[in-house]
DNA sequence: TGCGTATATATGTTTTATCGTATATATTAG
DNA sequence: CTAATATATACGATAAAACATATATACGCA
């Protein structure tokens, strides 16, 4: 991945956002990113299939839900990046964790709440 | 410096390579970048006035020469975000690192060539 | 003062990104 | 097959970035 691209990614405050979020939380739907962000679905998708194509994440079918994870292919820089983000800027998630968190209906799977994972 | 400021300030190729010339040489007067990045003067000094209103760089004036560098008051996750892109992107600088070792008449100062800081 | 070099900014234009809305596809349940 | 939910994409409009060129400012030196 070359570095203009990752920062094209981060460059967007859906996509920084969503990317800091699925890095915290391991991986995410469409709807819980929705939710989290408070915007339109169509809004998020077009945003996470730029996120895919590039590279930075990675999709995985399961039922009608489409979870996104960062990719596992990313390399070790751009990890780095991503880490040294979201440790020092919590701040700037919190109120996507708290919808996340009040949101129902979220879909089952084997992934934590907010601030586990990365 | 919010995330997003970062990543908008190394969202764009000149930018960007300015950043990681100036955090490998410590410091860059606006004829050098000129040089190294072999573009106009104009388009130089506009990102280089957007980066340091941004807080990403900082100026010092010697004579009829501008030095910019990598601000003191960066915050640290910033500055491991351009070290990590540095330390293992080399190769998207070295055209650059050619033209800045090539140019003649580069003003004296107290810093060193190509590959030394950060 | 006047000239040369270095740097900054202003202006109009072109390119690129983002958006809202509508619609299409895919999966599941009945 | 039909309806409902989840996700993706297409299209036209709007906004934001980046550009080239011209010009302005600042400094050093004669």
């Amino acid at each position: 991945m070359e570095p203009l691209t990752l920062f094209k990614c981060l460059a967007d405050e859906t996509r920084l956002k969503s990317v800091l979020l699925i890095a915290t939380e391991g991986e995410l739907c469409v709807c819980e990113l929705t939710t989290a962000l408070d915007i339109s679905q169509p809004k998020v998708s077009r945003h996470l299939a730029q996120l895919r194509d590039c590279g930075l994440l990675s999709t995985r079918r399961e039922g009608q839900w489409i979870y996104y994870a960062i990719s596992s292919a990313l390399p070790e820089w751009a990890h780095a990046v991503l880490t040294a983000t979201a440790n020092a800027n919590g701040p700037l998630t919190t109120g996507c964790c708290h919808r996340l968190k009040a949101m129902g209906d979220r879909p089952q799977r084997n992934s934590q709440l907010c601030g586990e994972a990365l």
